[in-house]
DNA sequence: GCCATCTCCTTGAAACTTGAACAAGTCGGG
DNA sequence: CCCGACTTGTTCAAGTTTCAAGGAGATGGC
């Protein structure tokens, strides 16, 4: 039953995955999907929304004056503009987020965070850390931690869409 | 500057990440968050449908009579039936899937792969490897590829909701 | 100053996901 | 056989995401 474990260019000219290259997919998908589900969820009990919100007051939380413009929040979440503005318009119905005009541009919105922002994010974060750490960081040894790091920069600097390779758009 | 790098206990009892592990985190969000937008795309724009649909394609391609029960076929894909239902009346609309009625049990549908199916899959298949592995495997050394597969089972372990400590409840 | 062009952000409609509720069928004890 | 408990898969409504389009303001060459 042993399969050839390399991946010749086929007829066609690609290259198909190896069995071993195969389990690791697969076992990355599976893994990231589970993870991201179970984030989800318990954001969504304890906090009231997605994953995805909860990191766009964390990342107004961290900025000066906890404020961010649209364009710069919606690049560091890796998200698009238009998905922001619904988010940040769901986001301000809860009270939690509050847009303000950029006086130097008038195009220009900022996104703030509010108190009751703050509050929330105080009141539940221990409990989204510990969620991240009894999935992820309590289940891998130092060097696995540490190998996980390298390879999702490396991962991620491969298809940062700006920075790295921009002006080279051919390599793309 | 220098931070203290332990999370001890805070006042309220829960650990904070330490520095480092709130860097791993970061990338692995960013990476995730990346890789699965990016396939996203490519996959619509190449075989018009999301990566998770393609997935559904392959898991049914893969089953003995290119068929499965729903419930079967969400559980592979670590989706809710709910979800699932809503996707394959989707891909019946494309002709890739067909429903079928279960003649051992009348509450039960078959999703089968249709032929239209098939050539969808022989025809875009190529291109997404392509996609995984420009994006992924000639990144990592080898090294790397093995150590995040062993990540990854690790952490999908943990987030099973069968399986391993299914009859221990208190467990979780 | 003017205009083409770009950027910032929003909007609306369509597609997709979620969670709860539901009809229909199965199963097992009594 | 019958009934309660469970399973299977769907549906509905509400929420989220995407994509294309567009309004408004900035920018730079001429």
């Amino acid at each position: 039953m042993e399969r050839m474990n390399t991946a010749p260019d086929s007829a066609a000219g690609h290259r198909w995955l190896t069995d071993e290259e195969q389990r690791v997919w697969r076992a990355y998908l599976h893994a990231t999907t589970l993870l991201e589900d179970h984030l989800d969820r318990q954001l969504q009990r304890d906090a009231g929304m997605p994953h995805i919100y909860y990191g766009l007051l964390v990342g107004l939380a961290e900025a000066p004056r906890r404020r961010l413009r649209m364009t710069e929040l919606a690049m560091r979440a890796k998200i698009t503009r238009s998905r922001l503005s619904h988010a940040i318009a769901r986001l301000e119905k809860n009270g939690w987020v509050r847009r303000e005009d950029c006086p130097s541009d008038k195009r220009g919105q900022f996104a703030v965070l509010t108190d009751e922002g703050v509050e929330v994010l105080r009141r539940t974060a221990p409990g989204h850390v510990t969620a991240v750490r009894q999935a992820l960081f309590d289940r891998l040894s130092p060097e696995q931690q540490k190998a996980l790091g390298e390879i999702m920069e490396i991962v991620a600097e491969g298809l940062q869409p700006d920075e790295a390779g921009a002006d080279l758009p051919w390599l793309r």
